[in-house]
DNA sequence: TGCGATT
């Protein structure tokens, strides 16, 4: 994460300002307690190791503080600003700017944008965006494994109009050099996947493998044929995949970074994530499943994704559910493939 | 006969 705004190098926290002779007045005293424009501090690159009692020791030297909060991450518990050490200097930097005032018109200004070129920089995703308004964040996922960009991304504005503006201009434009239009629209908020991990989670759990309707089904087949259905030829070894670095990179179908990726085909309009998790959580760890859906309309069109944690239960689920008869539909499914450069 | 992606 690069500081968007610097004020320069302001404090340090190994000989950070010790003084309390200054004499800064505090909110409570100028009677500004309602106005926190100025008064209201962000601090950016803390020690992840800092604790509540150290951070207001460092500022509280400085001049009375009123409240201070460390924010972690939901999930992982850590800081959420990371640390950063500039080679010249060997120590950590603080960044320490004016928070933004929280009010409706910075709110709701963060997009998510899809079908960017794979060969984007977030330099140029910026510069794209920047004629819309004022950047205050962006990033571009990449694949864990090779660092290739997943063509997806995210763009935070300084305002929610400015945002809104970006999505009317650039939403189903090809940008240029680019033969796919992208997709701009507003991000979904960064938690509630807990919901589908805990799902993931009861999958999981050994009791619930290979359990439900297609139980005798599945049983039928050994591992070494399901594996040929599932290729067509011989397997591939996932530890000679995840021990040979130099197999990064190369087109091993379904194979990502994360785990095995699987495409469902011919599914139902009104098909959910839920169909998914049934279908596959009783041939072993699904870690995510997608159900791709109509932009307008919302309906599924046609196709999903599925990503299990373990080759052998993917291929398992491929030569099960392959030829499925769901409805009156007939389920097509196999390792995803790369379909991006057709010929 | 159709292959996404939510930090």
């Amino acid at each position: 994460m690069e500081p968007q705004v610097s004020n320069g190098p302001t404090s340090n926290t190994t000989n950070g300002p010790s003084s309390n002779s200054r004499n800064c007045p505090s909110p409570m005293q100028t009677g500004a307690a309602t106005d926190d424009s100025k008064t209201n501090l962000i601090v950016n690159y803390l020690p992840q190791n800092m604790t509540q009692e150290e951070f207001r020791s460092l500022f509280g030297s400085i001049g009375e503080i009123e409240s201070c909060k460390l924010v972690r991450d939901k999930i992982t518990g850590k800081l959420l600003s990371v640390a950063c050490f500039p080679a010249h200097q060997g120590q950590l930097t603080l960044k320490v700017s004016y928070a933004r005032p929280s009010s409706a018109s910075i709110r709701d200004a963060n997009l998510y944008v899809s079908g960017l070129p794979k060969t984007m920089t977030q330099k140029e995703l910026e510069q794209l965006f920047s004629q819309y308004g004022r950047i205050i964040t962006s990033r571009i996922l990449v694949d864990q494994v090779t660092g290739v960009s997943r063509g997806v991304g995210f763009i935070r504005f300084d305002k929610r109009i400015e945002a809104e503006e970006a999505i009317k201009g650039l939403n189903g434009q090809k940008p240029s050099g680019a033969t796919e239009p992208i997709t701009v629209k507003f991000a979904n908020n960064p938690s509630q996947k807990t919901s589908q991990a805990l799902l993931s989670q009861l999958y999981q759990s050994p009791n619930r493998r290979y359990p439900g309707p297609l139980h005798h089904q599945a049983q039928r087949f050994r591992l070494d044929n399901l594996l040929n259905m599932a290729y067509g030829v011989k397997r591939f070894s996932p530890i000679t995949i995840d021990g040979m670095t130099s197999l990064v990179g190369m087109n091993i179908p379904g194979h990502t970074g994360t785990g095995w990726c699987i495409f469902v085909y011919n599914l139902s309009p009104d098909s959910d994530e839920s169909v998914l998790w049934q279908l596959f959580g009783p041939f072993g760890a699904v870690n995510n499943v997608k159900v791709i859906r109509d932009f307008n309309t919302n309906k599924c069109k046609g196709f999903g994704f599925v990503t299990m944690t373990n080759y052998d239960e993917a291929a398992m689920a491929i030569a099960s559910l392959n030829g499925y008869r769901l409805g009156d539909r007939v389920l097509q499914v196999s390792f995803k493939t790369n379909k991006t450069h057709k010929s």
